[in-house]
DNA sequence: CACGCGTACGCTTCTAAGGT
DNA sequence: ACCTTAGAAGCGTACGCGTG
């Protein structure tokens, strides 16, 4: 047995093939020959890399060809297995309609194997298709290369059940994948609302409240006041030294943060870029302190991150806002909570303006009003939104890592069951089970 | 002239479309 | 059938200009 095949193993009673004697490979073609008519009034599906999704799902083309369009190219009959063959190499995809590709999809029309089995070889083949694929320009996955890959295929019967045990497998992983994801996004959505009831109401539901005539801040309890960042707030961005360019980033030196180093609410202080003394005695007002509040303003707006642990001296790069309390009105803690609150993404939505280029500006940001409890209070709610984050982050953590777990069984299953290593009863077993529960 | 805003530009990656 | 080129998209970075 070949030690360097996608397979190590396989059944003695599986037959060893290659791609070439069980399908035949059709290669899409060249868009250059068609034109716009055969767009026009379209009746069947006309697919490029991008409607083949990671996980095997060939999603609905936007361009379809019309009768006049089809001539001119090649229709994949039904059940064929689209595979991604240029610049993107083995995306691939079980397409149930018939359809056509551009020249980027060789399309593997399998005639001595079970059509959905062979699916399910090819998609424990990705790599082997990259393995076999030469980096000219882009990569290229040739015809002759990919009919020459070996496959392996068990009696037409046991390649039936396979198919059957892997349909009904997957569809409950992929059931569960699903609703984990739904689960993830329900858990976000309340850490929002968490936050933005902390700080808009506190955490006694039974003070008295009142109206706070702001509105994305709604009611506030009676004993709050209302802030402004300008009347409160140090703000400063990147000012008075032009030209700094990335050549001058050095190894070592003072530290230059830009909003890419903010990971989970705190600057990281792994990747940061380093600048020379004289920039960083260049611009003094935003050379940062310990406990600073940074907030991103290009780009990305509104991503925030507090500087703790600093490592030594340290300084922004554009793109972002160093804000720090003025006269004790605040504490850093609790303005990272009430930014990352509704209702500070609800104003910035209000304020922002028909530009297509997004933007925080300093004006927009020092006229942001927000509810303000003692600093007492402040120093509690704080505290009480860390830890709940912090358990409610643990749990997402755990989800998402669930899901990956599910995504590589998922794979291993599909590798499993096609190389026969699953034993024929167990299969049999399991789908009268599935069936059992059916009825 | 310094500041700070607005945006042009450049890098990277990916994908569609041409060319031989 | 295979290979090359160009353009789109995403995302920062830092340049240039109006203004006080």
């Amino acid at each position: 047995m070949d030690e360097n095949c996608w397979y190590d193993k396989c059944m003695p009673d599986f037959e060893v093939s290659k791609l070439k004697y069980v399908s035949d490979i059709i290669t899409g073609n060249t868009p250059s020959k068609l034109n716009e008519s055969f767009y026009e009034n379209g009746i069947i599906d006309w697919v490029k890399p991008n409607n083949i999704t990671d996980d095997y799902r060939l999603l609905k083309s936007k361009d379809k060809l019309s009768i006049k369009g089809v001539r001119k190219a090649r229709v994949v009959p039904r059940n064929s297995t689209l595979v991604c063959a240029i610049g993107t190499i083995g995306k691939l995809a079980l397409s149930e309609e018939e359809v056509t590709t551009n020249q980027q999809i060789n399309s593997v029309i399998f005639t001595k194997i079970n059509k959905k089995y062979g699916f399910y070889i090819l998609v424990c083949m990705e790599n082997e298709f990259k393995k076999y694929s030469n980096k000219v320009v882009v990569s290229i996955l040739n015809k002759t290369s990919m009919e020459n890959l070996k496959i392996i295929s068990p009696s037409p019967i046991r390649q039936e059940r396979i198919c059957l045990f892997l349909d009904s497998k997957l569809s409950e992983i992929d059931f569960l994948i699903s609703s984990k994801e739904k689960q993830i996004k329900l858990l976000e959505e309340q850490r929002q609302a968490m936050i933005t009831e902390a700080v808009t109401k506190g955490l006694n539901s039974s003070v008295r409240m009142k109206d706070s005539g702001v509105e994305w801040i709604g009611e506030i309890p009676k004993h709050w006041e209302i802030a402004k960042i300008k009347y409160t707030t140090y703000v400063k961005g990147r000012i008075g030294w032009q030209g700094l360019r990335s050549d001058e980033f050095i190894d070592d030196g003072p530290y230059l943060v830009t909003g890419t180093n903010f990971k989970n609410g705190i600057v990281d202080w792994q990747d940061c870029y380093h600048i020379s003394e004289d920039r960083y005695n260049e611009a003094v007002p935003i050379q940062l302190k310990e406990d600073d509040l940074l907030i991103t303003k290009d780009g990305t707006i509104g991503k925030l991150a507090l500087v703790k642990e600093m490592p030594g001296k340290t300084i922004l790069n554009s793109g972002i806002f160093v804000t720090r309390p003025l006269a004790n009105k605040y504490i850093n803690n609790y303005l990272y909570w009430n930014l990352n609150s509704a209702s500070f993404s609800q104003y910035i939505r209000t304020m922002e303006t028909g530009s297509t280029i997004k933007h925080l500006y300093q004006e927009t940001f020092v006229n942001y009003s927000y509810a303000l409890p003692s600093l007492e209070e402040q120093e509690s709610i704080s505290c009480y939104l860390n830890n709940k984050n912090q358990k409610l982050g643990n749990v997402i953590q755990n989800i998402t890592i669930q899901i990956s777990k599910l995504k590589e069984y998922r794979h291993s299953l599909i590798h499993e069951a096609v190389t026969g290593k699953i034993a024929i009863e167990e299969m049999e077993s399991y789908l009268k089970e599935v069936d059992k529960d059916d009825n």
